[in-house]
DNA sequence: TGCCATAGTATACAAAAGGATACCTAGAGG
DNA sequence: CCTCTAGGTATCCTTTTGTATACTATGGCA
């Protein structure tokens, strides 16, 4: 039938604590050096960030360019295809942003925390 | 500016072992006890079940009915609010599968594990 | 009286994800 | 020849998730 549900397919490129964060920056400033999201993302550990990005390249949304230099330089970017994921993390930031005044509206704007 | 990322807040209520196989259930049948989900879901223990019915429930996304009978009956369905969802979940679906096509022609289709 | 059923809890444990810290490389500048 | 730099690894530890298993409540039925 090939109904199977392949959400769980989109939400394992996007899981992962600093995934998210890390494609926005990248998203927003075309290219960024690993030491350029380093400081953009404060509280990320080398390596969560490299973790993160390894695995992002593997599902080759991002770039990963090596300059042969000492000190090394290395650039991460979106591919082509990575691009085409942009209609879905919009669509999830829309529906995040409503879901966030849904929940206000049931639960009251005072609770910060998640009862998750 | 609030121009911050709300991916995560979508993320947060689909992340979770059980959450996507949970709701692809409930949209598919409409209503449906506790035990049946139990059935549809096989390898899923009570609690887990329990923990992520309860995560859903307090996303407003499913509504818990409980009919005060012994043998105790209770029925989880998707609320109004939580059919909302429903295109999300189609985008992100379509995308699932076309990744998966992506990721054969790139690392080719004998690759069932995943090297993530 | 004892047993069945459903929808859970409670407890203990294993596995996975994430974090802190130290270390490595090799050339440029002092 | 010492130190600085960028982009990592390696190792160990903590926290979070998920699993296994036993237990509970209550009324109907034999």
């Amino acid at each position: 039938m090939s109904h199977e549900c392949k959400v769980e397919t989109a939400l394992d490129i996007l899981v992962g604590k600093w995934k998210p964060v890390i494609l926005f920056n990248i998203f927003q400033h075309g290219t960024l050096r690993f030491s350029e999201l380093q400081r953009l993302i404060p509280n990320i550990t080398k390596k969560m960030l490299t973790t993160q990005l390894r695995e992002l390249e593997y599902h080759d949304i991002i770039n990963r360019k090596v300059y042969p230099q000492v000190p090394p330089k290395v650039e991460y970017s979106i591919t082509d295809y990575g691009k085409g994921l942009t209609p879905l993390l919009e669509s999830m930031h829309e529906w995040g942003l409503s879901h966030i005044a849904h929940l206000d509206k049931i639960y009251g704007e005072n609770n910060t925390e998640k009862s998750n």
